[in-house]
RNA sequence: GUCCCCAUCGUCUAGUCUGGUCGAGGACACCGCCCUUUCACGGCGGCGACAGGGGUUCAAAUCCCCUUGGGGACGCCA
């Protein structure tokens, strides 16, 4: 096999979706795993609606999965990179018009003069008579001189489909053939001098060089255009690969619309970027095994197009939740340490007041606890700043029942009690108390926990009350001891 | 409507190419139980699928055909 060369070409007109993040993850597998080269091109050739800001999007998405690119765009006023440039479009320009005379020039293409508005009411009738809307091919007969009649006529360039079946060779999906006659003369350049996006990805993959086109399976239909154009232009063909596109919940074409679709929606929800990557892949490929847990670096290794499925899959939340909690567990005290701290930061905890040591510390007590980063806020709050208000259900189950005030001043002799402030000592000492009262644990930690976080769940106790420290226990002890004399004081529970 | 693609538990899938080892395996979710100071984590168990119909064959989830269902494409968007 040639040299891999594989390429994203995202257009930057918003966000950088979901799909295009699979997209892109297959396409870079396959070039990293075959020392090949993956390269970013951006298909800006719509100018409506291309923006130099979605750009900057689509560069943060791909580098926020860990995907880098050998060739692509320079962003920012730096230089591209690579020898097939320049990579965006939009200065591809001149190319397009070219390759396209040469079709014209070979007769494998024509102006064609109609308008837009001709065209439209063509496409009308023909709704009307429920047949699809083609072009009738009116222009492909005109002479040399009837085109050298219409002047300065504004024309568009139209590609001459022959009769014939056209073939895709497509690793994934097997050889497709399409009749010709599906297909009517498409428009490759439109009046205004613009390439047409089907001209411009086959001028682009062939000139680039690109060995596999991997891309969704909605692009299938036009595969067998760009056949005909790789043909007709005299490049050698890419091989094919279109995978079944991402669905929601409901089966569709995952939307634009909805949250999720954003591929950096993820990011701001606290999922890690190769759980994602994970997630994604696993979508639409799956091992030789039982696997399913995968570093980006191990995918790399293990993924093949032929283990790639043909149906699309139904994007699960419940499992990226699962799949990113995995991910977390796996990361060093230190690593999530880290990652948490933005998270923290931006729930306005004031994490420049916390020592590495501790902050170290609060992350490893809440690992094996949360799913998302985000999760961390609710776990470890009450570091920051002391509880302001306790949980209604927890006062109820905790607070309010007749011996309640015992335990916590029973509570509150045992801290004071314990010397050396350790998660052992704390064990100890409230075993201890258990065992005095004849009771369960739980019986003295459930209510120490709401004075000192103010809520039923969080890390483990003795964990968090060693890292609170005896001073602040004691005090939040207090404080929930006033707050029973006056809330609960004169209405005792049931109970 | 036309063309193209797809079809195994609720979901993601293994198994299909190279029929028998599949009385269909795993994972998420769900439901029990265990562990346990809560929530989690972890462990154990349960529920749960070859879309339907025809063939071919000694034998079909696996091969063929039809039906049905789903998706996608039919732009001077990409």
């Amino acid at each position: 096999m040639n040299k891999v060369r594989t390429r994203m070409a995202p257009s930057p007109t918003g966000f950088f979706h979901i799909g295009n993040a699979k997209t892109a993850l297959y396409n870079w597998l396959l070039a990293r795993q075959t020392g090949g080269t993956f390269i970013l091109r951006l298909e800006d050739t719509d100018a409506e609606r291309s923006k130099v800001e979605y750009e900057q999007v689509v560069a943060e998405a791909l580098t926020w999965l860990g995907i880098t690119w050998d060739e692509g765009p320079g962003f920012g006023g730096n230089p591209d990179r690579g020898g097939y440039g320049p990579y965006r479009q939009s200065q591809r320009t001149e190319l397009y018009r070219n390759e396209a005379q040469r079709l014209i020039d070979e007769g494998a293409a024509y102006r064609c003069f109609c308008t837009k508005e001709d065209l439209d009411a063509e496409r009308q009738r023909a709704a009307g008579e429920g047949g699809h809307a083609r072009y009738s091919g009116k222009c492909r007969a005109l002479t040399p001189e009837e085109v050298a009649a219409k002047g300065n006529a504004l024309y568009s360039v139209r590609f001459k489909v022959e009769p014939g079946v056209t073939e895709i060779p497509d690793l994934l999906q097997g050889t497709v053939r399409v009749d010709n006659k599906e297909f009517d003369d498409f428009i490759i350049v439109k009046p205004n001098g613009d390439a047409v996006f089907h001209l411009a990805v086959v001028v682009d993959d062939g000139l680039m060089k690109i060995s596999h086109v991997i891309r969704g399976d909605d692009h299938l239909t036009n595969a067998a255009r760009h056949v005909m154009l790789f043909n007709a232009l005299g490049y050698d063909l890419p091989v094919f690969v279109h995978h079944p596109l991402v669905h929601d919940e409901h089966g569709k074409k995952y939307s634009k619309r909805l949250h999720g679709a954003n591929l950096l929606d993820w990011r701001e929800d606290g999922y890690l970027p190769e759980a994602i990557v994970n997630y994604l892949v696993l979508l639409g490929w799956a091992p030789s095994d039982d696997r399913e847990l995968f570093s980006p670096d191990e995918l790399i290794k293990e993924f093949s197009i032929d283990r790639m499925s043909l149906s699309a899959g139904k994007f699960d939340l419940k499992k990226v939740q699962w799949l990113n909690g995995q991910h977390i567990r796996r990361l060093s005290v230190e690593d999530l340490r880290d990652r948490l701290l933005p998270v923290m930061a931006k729930a306005g905890l004031d994490v420049g007041s916390k020592s590495p040591e501790c902050l170290t510390r609060m992350t490893a007590i809440c690992q094996e606890k949360i799913a998302t980063l985000n999760d961390i806020v609710g776990m470890v709050d009450f570091f920051f700043v002391a509880p302001a208000e306790y949980e209604e259900k927890g006062v109820k189950k905790q607070w309010k029942k007749e011996d309640s005030m015992d335990r916590m001043q029973a509570i509150r002799d045992a801290m004071e009690g314990v010397g050396e402030w350790t998660v052992d000592a704390l064990h100890a000492a409230y075993q201890a108390l258990a065992e005095k009262a004849e009771c369960g644990l739980g019986k003295f930690i459930h209510p120490t926990r709401l004075a000192l976080t103010g809520k039923g769940v969080g890390p483990g106790l003795f964990e968090l009350a060693q890292l609170l420290g005896k001073e602040t226990c004691i005090e939040r002890i207090d404080k929930g001891i006033e707050y029973i004399k006056a809330q609960c004081g004169e209405a005792p529970g049931e109970a």
